[in-house]
DNA sequence: ATAATCTCTCTAGTAAGTGGAAGGTCAAGG
DNA sequence: CCTTGACCTTCCACTTACTAGAGAGATTAT
């Protein structure tokens, strides 16, 4: 199939399909003689594979490891829970840094009466 | 004084206080003869200001309005409190985001096995 | 005078795409 | 046979907020 029918399967824009092809992340199988990118199912599967990993912050070289995985039937579980745990550490920082971040904000914003004097506890504590 | 000393004042990277006077966040007050920018007390202060806004992850463009408003006496507590209730809202979804992501991660991290064998519930996962 | 430490501008790179321009291809209809 | 429209191609530029480095000029210290 043509990359639209691909990325339409995929749940993906074309656009970013032939990014994937450009950065060697999912390749086509060929290429027609007019130079048409071919998709079979497998490749959609793949496709549909990042799409996932991607949707759990997985970065695209992430992307590329786990996908290596997903192909190798030699493959270790440990080395697939490996990246999953070094990214989840990753999430849990940015977690836990946005929380803290969330509770200052709020405070900020429930200190500030939001009138229409200047005073603002907001402006106090960026000065 | 000169960027080395604004910048250290300011506690942020030479090359990040040339970004924001290239971007029309912070200008320098004045050029030397022979090119040097010029930093006073009052453009440090904003340099400051600027590198606690970002610290709450508001973006260089919530950063100008705010530095506007900073700098504004007539401003109303109002305004700057709409700045920040609006990046406080947008901080909320990223946040609840994320903490999905991390519970479904996590768990599929606590269940899969992380052994010498292939079978990987992660991997059935984004499959 | 010279060396070390500034500073300047300019270019290019980061992550992961997105948008658009200019042009080639393919199937259907008149 | 020709045209229309939908699809496809490549290439370039833009996004965010910087950061790295090159090559050159300015200032300061010895």
């Amino acid at each position: 199939m043509n990359i639209g029918k691909a990325a339409s399967q995929a749940g993906l824009p074309v656009k970013t399909v032939r990014y994937y092809a450009d950065i060697g992340l999912v390749l086509p199988n060929f290429r027609s003689a007019s130079g048409y990118r071919n998709y079979d199912i497998a490749s959609v599967r793949k496709l549909i594979f990042v799409k996932r990993a991607r949707s759990f912050d997985f970065s695209i070289e992430d992307c590329r490891e786990l996908l290596d995985l997903y192909q190798d039937k030699n493959r270790t579980s440990f080395n697939v829970r490996r990246i999953a745990k070094e990214h989840l550490a990753k999430i849990k920082r940015k977690e836990s840094e946005l929380k803290k971040l969330r509770m200052e904000l709020d405070h900020l914003v429930n200190t500030c009466s939001g009138d229409d004097r200047p005073d603002c506890p907001i402006i106090d504590y960026l000065s």
